[in-house]
Parts: structure tokens; C-alpha cells; sequence
DNA sequence: TCCGTGCATGGTT
DNA sequence: TAACCATGCACGG
């Protein structure tokens, strides 16, 4: 093979080097290439393959052949074109695949093995029996498990080169990675699929439909072999059963259509880095349960874990493991991995009881049967190889059955896991080792987040990698760091969170969690306040629900919020604060910004490109401003029909959606308020939140995207550490103060209160008190946190800007709270005085909050910063002041 | 009183 | 509506 020419297609000459004749212009079809192109072959050399005779044809005088220990044919196995006509057998030897099946049809359901059992149970007949036909099925040693799919139907060359992407052959795809053939997947099934089609038509691809009626899956059976294979185009296409559908699904290799409740059918085309579990040893291991004896699991492409067949496992519970985590899993060894299935960890899971409840449908199809309610003692791995005993039983439940693992505190422990990250079961082969991995919260998920972007062209989580790789990498960092890094995925929680409430409310992280998301929060209102129209563009205006809606046909763009006035000429313009100087700067009203703005990037007035420059606006025509931005900033809101092509639009608003899901998702009394105005129930809405797809479907933005909103995202989750950090630090800075200020006359006490409630204006939109239901102490602690000592830097108007609830509408807000002193401040600005010249701190902090107001709400992260910096002190007391305004 | 165990309950799918 | 499953809770050691 090595005078094989690089590529297949390229050539005119038959791929076979032992045959120098040129291609017809329609060459045949041969084996599946690493490449994943198929040899393109001559006339004869493509018969050879399609009989089945193409290495006794060409190899004969090769090395590598070995002899079926069943029936003694010769294989020959050190060839790539007969890769997959054979098994390697536990014993040693290896069996050709039609004995293969046969065996594999006349024990079926028997093979779970052994060896996962603490004390192996089964009786030492049915253990030869699920040896041998788990290491068949398996594959074994060095054969890659996508190998043993290729048993679940009849084998011919051809087919067994139409491979579906779970099939996972660890190292090729390792060697495809290291020599830098990242096939898109896409293109990849696309060949997949055209081949497949391709044989199916010209009648060289046997389908499997025959073997379901010989070893007896027809019937009941052979309906949901039907429908998984028509519909989850999981399976290997020896398994497709409809010729006429050669489609199978494959084009959606992951998401099930056919799921009955249809949620993963959403999920489009979405690719995942490994496809659904479809395990292949399903055969062997799915335990019968209730099942009738006898009855085989061949070719369901998810388990059927119970006599009534329809069900199948949720797609919650399909493993999504990279090739990466297989190869962690696998380690150095020749070991074939099968991935059996994932679960978040609830509260409970996480908990101190060490309970795991597992999935019923995945403990009985991947879980050695167990009858008793005591069950067995499983041993299982975990990704460093470390081997741990759990009690795998089960409680009576509803005339059902409710399965846990006992005794896996130690192990989630050790991984350092928690509520929300998700461990994964797979098998490692031949060994029959259970491995439990897991993935952290972060990097978990893609169920939820569909998220394809996260992934590169072979489909692997890149995020995922990194956690894989090093595993201890996430549990390292503290619990802001934590939430940092999470961020971006966060969302992902929160909507799962919000769908099923299965994550517990006790769970320490996640109150964390809320408690950064209150402060990321970005309400829908206040990310469809961030929308500008495209370019040249005239919305048109909805009216719904007594709200208005530009709705624009092209995408949206993202910029920074502007006022939006009339000049003396009668013409449109906007006036837009500079992030350097606050000073305001007219522009034209189809100017679009980005977020962040300076005077330097005036080009529309030259003269006023440097913030050195007076500013245009008098105080007067400011006063005029404001009640006109205010009104219409309070009750516009946009829409957008989305461009696919506008990507960074795209993005922004996909990130804006996240955000403002994220508060709507935190529950927060004030939010859901939101939700509820908003028309998002409404058919056909295109506003911001409705055109993000839910629970985190749709496009995301990578880890490393730069675009300005994740920047300024990344920017204010930073921020939030930092402040996090200092919150810490000026808690324990308080509590040592009250103890000794606690002497203090009352006037001070009621002073903070009054501050207190003047910054609790009931005008003032409360996003932030979503999290004091969860954190009582905190509440508690933040209530007064000044009591006794007057802090001069106590700017109540500027709790506003620090509830993220706020920070949109930004400036909006600051004048309509504090018209004065943002004119105040306006006139300091514009007669040139730096906002420090006045010397005043509540000045320089107004001028400093002006400065936020103005911002792009989300770049509120930055701002917090700086001022949680300039006054860490008075950011308590916001904190605390919003709190307790809602608590 | 604490903790582990086993079952029941109720929300979600 | 039934099944699933997260979690609550009673009970006993």
C-alpha cells in the first residue's frame, strides 16, 4: 500500500498498487480510505473487492494472513481492505466475520462481562458465553470497536466501510489528527452517505433486514431497528434496514429525529464529537432485564432497556464523548472504548449521601442485571485508572425501579465534581473494564448547547480536551475562577436549570452561580436596547403587547447605546459619550459604533476627535435630551430577523441572548416580570431572546472568540472575580469593623439607612435580588454593612449602575434617577475640568458612573471594576442596598 | 444528635 | 397519563 497513490481521487490510475490500469471515468468504489475517500478502483480490481476476494486477489503473498478459528478460511488481517472482515477472539486467534455473527446471533443477550463484577455472578457458562461474544462484539485488542457494529449485520466489504462517525476508531482518528487530516465531519458523512447511497442503488451493499429475521429480532424488534435506523443515523449502514432510505439520518449523525418527544430532532444539524452511544456491544451487554430470554438487542441503535421496546434511552443520557475523552479513557493501551452513557449530577447525585441515581434505562441496559434490591458490588475505573467499588442496586419505586450507585462520594470527590458536571459511563475492551470520566459543567453539556462552534471540524470539544487533558485543571481553580472560565457555559446551566429544576437549590455552587448571574445578568429588554439597525435600513415597528418592536429583515448590529435626537436642522442624530472622557459627541444617526467608543474614532467630526475638545452640547440642550432618550429608551425594543451572514451580529446577539436568558432563567421575580412582557410566546417573534434558541441550542461563541461581546463579556467576568474577591475581603473587613464600631451613636446607623433607601428607589428596575432567597447570610450581612460609619463614597444612585439588571439602559436610567447630576456633570465635562478636578468624591464618582451609564451595558464588567477599585467599599453597599431592596 | 438507609412524594417529561 | 427521577423524610442504629 505504501506506492498507493496520496489520494485516491486525485489519481487516474486504479488505487490498487498492484495494478497499474487507468480508472474508468466512473471508477469503483473500494475500501474506506483513512482519509475517509474510498479507493477508487478499476473495473477488475473493484469487482475483486466487491466479492470479497480483492486481498486473495492481490495479497495473497502478502503477511498478515491468519486463519478463522471457526471455520478456518484464511483472512487476511494485516490489511487495510480486510480490516474489518474479521474479529479478534479473547482467547487469541481471530474469527471471520461471518462466524462472527453467527456466534453472536446464537448467545445475544448474554455477554455483559464478567470482569465488571466484583464477584462475578453468572454462572460460568453464560461467562464463556458473554467472553467470547463481548470480545466479538467489542472488538478486541487492537481492532477498534467500530469493528464490532460490522457483526450486527451482513458483512460484505462494502459495507463495512460505511461507517457512521460514532464509530470511533480511536487511532485513526489520533493518526488523523496528527497528520492534520481534520475531515469535517460533515463532508465526511456526506461521503459516507453518497457511498452508501451509491452501494445501495448499484446493489453492492447487502442490508441487514435478512439477519433481524435470522436471528430473530424481527418482528417487535426489527420496529425499532427500523426507526432507530431510519432516523438516528447512528448506526453503522450495515445496520440500515430500508434501502429505499438511504438517507438514514446520516446527515444529522448525532441528533435522533425519531426521538419520540422530538427534542433532539431540534437539534438540526448540529454535530457532536461523538456520536450518540451507540453502543455496539449493545448486543451482548443490554442484560435482559425483563425481557424475555433469548430476545437480542442487535442493531437497536440505543439501548432497549425493557420489554416494551419503545423506549429507548433520552438523549440527555447519550454519551457525547470525544474522540480526545476515548483516547483519555483508553490511555496508551490498545483498548476499545464504548461509550455507554452520560448523566449530569444532580444535587442529591452530588451530594453527601453518595447516592447516584442512574437513569433507569441506562442502568438496565448498561448495568449488569440485578435482581435483588441489594444488588452488586461494580468495580469501576475511573479515567486515571483508578478502580473504585460501588453498590449497584435498585429501590422499588412506583411498581418500578429506581437505580443508584451507593458509595460514589469518594469517587465524585476525587474528580472533585459537582452538581451540574457530568459523568460519563463507558466500557473499556477488551477488559471489560466500566470506566466513569467526567466532564465539568463547563465544557459539559453540549446536549444542552448543541453548540457545534465549540467544536472544530471533526467535531471535538476543544473545551473538553482541555479538561481532559487535565483533568484537574477545572477543580484546581477556586470557585470564582471556577465561575469564570464557566461563563460563557453558564447559560447552558441555567436553561437546563430551568427546564427540569433537576439541579438542586441547595447546591453551594450553583447558589454561586446565581449569584454571578444576577450580577451578569443583562435583562432581554436591555440586549435589545444594544440593537442598532443595519445599515441603511429602516425598521419597521411592531406593535405587540403594547411594546414596540423595530423589526428589521437584515441583521441587527450591535453597538454602543447612543441618544438618538433631532438636530436644529431638523436632521437625525446621535449623540454618543466617549469611554475616555464622557463627553458627548454628535453623530450621524446611522452611524454604528462599537461598544466601546472614544472621541478618537470621530470621523464624522474631525474637530472633535480628541477628547481635548469642548464638548458640542450645552447643558440646556442636554436637559432636552434626556426626557427623550429616557422615554424612548424605556420603551423601545428591538427585533431582528436574523442574517445568517451578518456573524458578528450573530454572535453578539447570540451572546446578548445568553445573557439575557440567563436573568430571565435566574427566576428572579424581577426578571420573570420581564418574561412575562415579553412576547416571546408570541409566534413568529424575531426580538433578541426569541430568536436565540432555547436551552442553548444554536450557534455559541468559542472559548477564544474575540469579537467584542465576548471580549467585554470576558472582560466583566473578570471584573466579577476580582470584585468577588474583595467582596471577601471587605466582608471580613466589616465584620471586624462593626465589632468595633458597634459603640457608635444611631444618627450614623439611620444615616446608612437612609442612604440605604434612597438608593432603593422603586423606580430603580431590582435584578439583583434573585440570589438573597439563596444566600440568607449574605443578605443578612449586607444589610447595613456601613452601620455606624458614614462612607462618603456611598453613591446610591449608583447602585443602579452596579445592579447588571441596570447597566443597559445605562445612562437611561442614571437620568432619569439623577437628572441633575448628570447635567451637573455634563457641565463639568464639557467646560473641560477633569472630573477630578473638583475634588469631590461623590463628584468624581458620579462623573465615573456617567462614564458606566454611557458604556454598552455589558461592558458594566469593566466598569465594576474600576470602580469596585476606586470604592470597594460603596460596591458593598450597593450590593447589599439591592439586596436587601428586594429580599 | 447525627448519619445512613429505604421509601414516598411530587415535579417533569 | 404514565414513567422517570430528584429529593424529602421517616426511621433506626
Amino acid at each position: 500500500m505504501s506506492s498507493a497513490p496520496s489520494s485516491s481521487s486525485s489519481s487516474m490510475v486504479c488505487y490498487n498498487p498492484e495494478c497499474k490500469e487507468l480508472k474508468p471515468e466512473r471508477p469503483r468504489k473500494g475500501w474506506r480510505l483513512r482519509t475517509g475517500e474510498l479507493a477508487e478502483l478499476c473495473d477488475r480490481c473493484g469487482s475483486a473487492y466487491e466479492e470479497g476476494r480483492f486481498c486473495d486477489s492481490f495479497h495473497l503473498n502478502a503477511s498478515g494472513w491468519r486463519s478463522c478459528e471457526s471455520c478456518g478460511k484464511g483472512v487476511h488481517c494485516g490489511c487495510i481492505v480486510s480490516s474489518n472482515a474479521f474479529t479478534l477472539l479473547d482467547p487469541g486467534g481471530i474469527e471471520c466475520i461471518a462466524c462472527a455473527r453467527k456466534n453472536v446471533i446464537l448467545s445475544s443477550n448474554t455477554a455483559w462481562p464478567p470482569s465488571l463484577f466484583f464477584h462475578s455472578t453468572l454462572p460460568e457458562r453464560l461467562k464463556d458465553l458473554s467472553v467470547k461474544n463481548w470480545s466479538q462484539l467489542a472488538g478486541s485488542g487492537p481492532v477498534p470497536w467500530r469493528q464490532a457494529p460490522s457483526l450486527f449485520g451482513s458483512i460484505t466489504p462494502s459495507e463495512m466501510h460505511s461507517r457512521v462517525p460514532y464509530e470511533v476508531d480511536i487511532s485513526a482518528a489520533i493518526n488523523k489528527l496528527n497528520a492534520g487530516e481534520r475531515i469535517g465531519v460533515t463532508s465526511l458523512e456526506k461521503r459516507k452517505i453518497e457511498d452508501f447511497s451509491e452501494r445501495l442503488q448499484n446493489g453492492s451493499l447487502k442490508l441487514g433486514a435478512r439477519d433481524a429475521l435470522e436471528n430473530g429480532t424481527a418482528g417487535r424488534n426489527c420496529e425499532d431497528q427500523i426507526n432507530s435506523c431510519l432516523n438516528l443515523g447512528q448506526q453503522p449502514s450495515s445496520l440500515k434496514e430500508e434501502p429505499s432510505t438511504p438517507q438514514f439520518g446520516l446527515s444529522v449523525p448525532y441528533a435522533s429525529a425519531s426521538e419520540t418527544n422530538g427534542q433532539v430532532g431540534a437539534a438540526g444539524s448540529n454535530l457532536r464529537p461523538t456520536p450518540p452511544p451507540m453502543p455496539k456491544q449493545f448486543i451482548g451487554n443490554l442484560h435482559s432485564g425483563v425481557d424475555s430470554p433469548g430476545e437480542t438487542q442487535i442493531r437497536n441503535a440505543r439501548p432497549r432497556a425493557d420489554a416494551r421496546g419503545r423506549n429507548q434511552l433520552l438523549p440527555r443520557y447519550w454519551p457525547r464523548f470525544t474522540d480526545q475523552e476515548l483516547q483519555q479513557i483508553s490511555g496508551d493501551s490498545n483498548s476499545v472504548i464504548t461509550p455507554l452513557f452520560e448523566k449530569m449530577l444532580s444535587a442529591s447525585d452530588a451530594g453527601r449521601i453518595g447516592r447516584l441515581v442512574l437513569p433507569k434505562k441506562c442502568a438496565e441496559a448498561y448495568f449488569p442485571p440485578i435482581s435483588q434490591p441489594e444488588g452488586l458490588p461494580l468495580k469501576v475505573q475511573d479515567a486515571k485508572g483508578k478502580e473504585w467499588i460501588f453498590q449497584f442496586r435498585f429501590w422499588p419505586n412506583n411498581n418500578s425501579r429506581m437505580y443508584v450507585l451507593e458509595g460514589v462520594t469518594p469517587c465524585i470527590q476525587s474528580m472533585q465534581l459537582q452538581a451540574g458536571d457530568i459523568v460519563t459511563f463507558s466500557r473499556l475492551e477488551p477488559e471489560g473494564k466500566l470506566v466513569m470520566g467526567f466532564r465539568k459543567a463547563s465544557a459539559a453539556t453540549p446536549s444542552d448547547q448543541e453548540n457545534e462552534t465549540n467544536r472544530n471540524g471533526n467535531g471535538v470539544s476543544m473545551q473538553g480536551d482541555a479538561e481532559l487533558a487535565d483533568p484537574s485543571s477545572w477543580s484546581k481553580v477556586d470557585k470564582s475562577g471556577y465561575i469564570a472560565k464557566e461563563v460563557l457555559g453558564a447559560k447552558t446551566l441555567i436553561s437546563r436549570k430551568r427546564k427540569s429544576s433537576t439541579l438542586g437549590s441547595k447546591s453551594k455552587r450553583l447558589r454561586i452561580e446565581n449569584e454571578d448571574m444576577m450580577e451578569l445578568k443583562l435583562t432581554w429588554e436591555e440586549a435589545q436596547g444594544l440593537l442598532r439597525p443595519p445599515p441603511n435600513h429602516v425598521p419597521s415597528v411592531v406593535v405587540i403587547e403594547g411594546f414596540e418592536f423595530e423589526e428589521y429583515e437584515d441583521a441587527p448590529i450591535l453597538g454602543k447605546p447612543t441618544i438618538f435626537s433631532t438636530d436644529n436642522m431638523g436632521e437625525k442624530i446621535q449623540w454618543v459619550q466617549c469611554e475616555d472622557c464622557f463627553k458627548l459627541r454628535k453623530l450621524p444617526a446611522d452611524a454604528l459604533l462599537p461598544s466601546r467608543w472614544t472621541c478618537s474614532d470621530n470621523s464624522w467630526d474631525p474637530e472633535r476627535s480628541s477628547c481635548s475638545a469642548a464638548q458640542e452640547l450645552t447643558a440646556e440642550e442636554l436637559e432636552d435630551l434626556i426626557p427623550q432618550s429616557v422615554s424612548v429608551a424605556s420603551k423601545k425594543m428591538k427585533a431582528a430577523k436574523l442574517d445568517s451572514e451578518n456573524l458578528e451580529a450573530m454572535e453578539g446577539l447570540d451572546t446578548l441572548a445568553n445573557l439575557a436568558i440567563m436573568g430571565e432563567g435566574e427566576s428572579l421575580q424581577s426578571s420573570s416580570q420581564a418574561t412575562t412582557k415579553h412576547p416571546r410566546h408570541r409566534p413568529g417573534c424575531s426580538c433578541i431572546v426569541c430568536i436565540q434558541p432555547p436551552s442553548g441550542k444554536g450557534p455559541k461563541h468559542k472559548q477564544s472568540c474575540t469579537c467584542n461581546v465576548c471580549l467585554t463579556v470576558k472582560r466583566r467576568f473578570r471584573t466579577l472575580m476580582m470584585r468577588r474577591e474583595k467582596k471577601q475581603s471587605e466582608k471580613e473587613a466589616e465584620t471586624t469593623r462593626k465589632k468595633q464600631q458597634v459603640s457608635l451613636p444611631d444618627k450614623f446607623d439611620n444615616e446608612s439607612n437612609l442612604t440605604s433607601n434612597t438608593g432603593n428607589s422603586p423606580n430603580q428596575k431590582r435584578e439583583f435580588h434573585d440570589g438573597s432567597d439563596d444566600e440568607p447570610s449574605r443578605m443578612k450581612s449586607s444589610t447595613s454593612p456601613f452601620k455606624g460609619q458614614i462612607d462618603l463614597n456611598i453613591q446610591p444612585e449608583r447602585e443602579d449602575e452596579l445592579s447588571p439588571g441596570s447597566d443597559s439602559g445605562g445612562i437611561i436610567k442614571f437620568v432619569q434617577d439623577n437628572p441633575a447630576r448628570y447635567l451637573r456633570q455634563q457641565r463639568l465635562s464639557s467646560s473641560g475640568g477633569s472630573e477630578n478636578s473638583s475634588g469631590n468624591l461623590s463628584q468624581r464618582d458620579g462623573g465615573d458612573a456617567i462614564g458606566d451609564k454611557l458604556n454598552n451595558g455589558i461592558n458594566l464588567g469593566r466598569n465594576l471594576h474600576d470602580a469596585s477599585d476606586d470604592h470597594p467599599s460603596s460596591i458593598s453597599m450597593k450590593a447589599s442596598a439591592s439586596t436587601t431592596a428586594t429580599g
